[in-house]
Order: structure tokens, then sequence, then C-alpha cells
DNA sequence: ATAAACCCTGACATTAATGTTAGGGTCAAG
DNA sequence: CTTGACCCTAACATTAATGTCAGGGTTTAT
């Protein structure tokens, strides 16, 4: 299939399937006109690629494991679970700035209303 | 003072007051010389940049209450708590967007450490 | 044979605060 | 009067995936 009907297949656009290739990630053929060739595996390889992106992982890392995966089970991938634990480490980080900065402005929220309700009081 | 003197007494580099002054959040006096002098003011109000900047906020959204929190207490600034609700959703969506992340990644982690625990015992 | 709907490459834009560099004034101490 | 330590502006770089546009081929259906 053609790149137009892999976008429609996927939901990915055309932009990001060309931006996957550059990347390492897709491979298609290329016809004597120029035109991408997807094999119908390709859609599924699509699915996949984006089920990691929204884990948050780059394509940098993807790439360097999606070879693995797309012929074995995760589990005999040893790239994956070391980058897995890295990304945990990291939305983990994320989480806790993130609580700290929600902690704080909470603080602040509630100072001023208290000092607004005061000041009601006071007049 | 000068600009060198400001970012060595606040630790805001040089780059970042000259940054603040174009946003609108400093606005030092001009020498003859084309020099930045700062009041001894300057210094508390980047320490007030730099605690909203840490808030997370925009150098554009400090620049719409900065010039009355200076003033007043926060308390009495309209602009200050909208501003600090918004965040603060904000900030709750990415932590959930984070957490539901972090159980995936923690769920497929799990399934690999169990496959292969399967593996070993099958072996 | 022409128009519509594809496809191609290449390149710039997006975001926001900060770093860095280039090219050039100013000033104080020696 | 020169050196070093300041200061200035302007501009490009950073990040990562995606959007968008320009300029130009190809294919398909009429």
């Amino acid at each position: 299939m053609r790149i137009g009907e892999l976008a429609a297949r996927t939901g990915v656009s055309v932009r990001s399937l060309r931006y996957y290739e550059q990347q390492g990630l897709l491979t298609p053929i290329r016809c004597e006109n120029g035109y991408r060739e997807y094999s119908a595996f390709a859609e599924e390889q699509v699915r996949t690629i984006q089920l990691y992106l929204n884990l948050g992982l780059s394509t940098e890392q993807i790439a360097g494991f999606l070879h693995c995966v797309l012929i074995n089970k995760e589990a005999f991938c040893q790239e994956v679970l070391p980058i897995y634990r890295q990304k945990l480490a990291e939305i983990e980080a994320q989480i806790n700035t993130l609580q700290s900065i929600k902690s704080n402005l909470q603080e602040r929220m509630q100072s001023i209303l208290d000092e607004r309700g005061n000041q009601e009081s006071e007049e």
C-alpha cells in the first residue's frame, strides 16, 4: 500500500510516517516512480510505534528495540527492560516535581483565600 | 548597580536578566553609555520573578501581575488567583497523564518479569 | 488531454527560557 | 595607551514530533 493508505488505516499523518522512516522505524521499499510501498505488516508496525510513543519513549529509544519486539515478545528483548526502568525513573521524578509545585500552589492559594477572608471580616 | 552585579547577587544569568527585560518584567534605566542601571530593589524583583518561574508560570503570565505583587500582598492582586487555578488544573492534568503512563509501564515491566520467570522454570 | 488526487523532497515553523557567539563599545588600572 | 573586565545588540542554537508550504512529478478518471 502507499503512504496515504497507511496513514488512513492507522490515523497517523503522512508527515509522521515519513518522519518515522527518517528515524529508522519504518523501511518501505521504493517503487520505480519513487513512491513508498508498504507491506500489510506496516500497519501493525505503526501501531506498535504509536504504543511506545504514547509511553513517552523517543523515536531513538524505540529504534533500539523495535526490530526485536516486532518478531518476539517484549520479554525476549533485552533492550526493553532497561529503557522501561529508566523511563519509570524519569516519570517518577517528574511526578515528584509536579507534586511539589502542586502543594506550593495550593498553599499559596489557601493563603490568599485566608487573607481575603480576614480582610472581609475586618472591614 | 549594573547587570553583572545584579546577576552575581541573584544567581540569574546576565542573559536571563536581559530576557526578563525584553518580556517586560524588568525596566532598568539606561545610562548615557547605554549600560543598564538597576535599583537596589531590582534584586528582590528578580527573586520574585524566579519564584513564579519555579511555580511553572510563564514570563507572560508573570508580567500580568508582577507589578501588583511587588507593591501589594498577593491576596490583593486579582489576577493571581485565576492564574493559580489554571496552573493547578494543568499540573493535575499532567500528573494524571504521568500516573497513567507510570501504571502502564509498571504493568508491562511486571509482565516481562513474569514471562521471564515462567521461561526459566520451563527450561 | 486535463483535472483531481496522489506522491516526492526540502525547508521553515512551532515552544520558552537560556546558552553561546560575533562584532563591537566603555572604563579602570597599570 | 594598552589590557582586561565590563557592557551592548543581534542572532543562532537547543528539543522532538508534527504541521505546513513551495515547487514539482505521477496517476487516475473523465
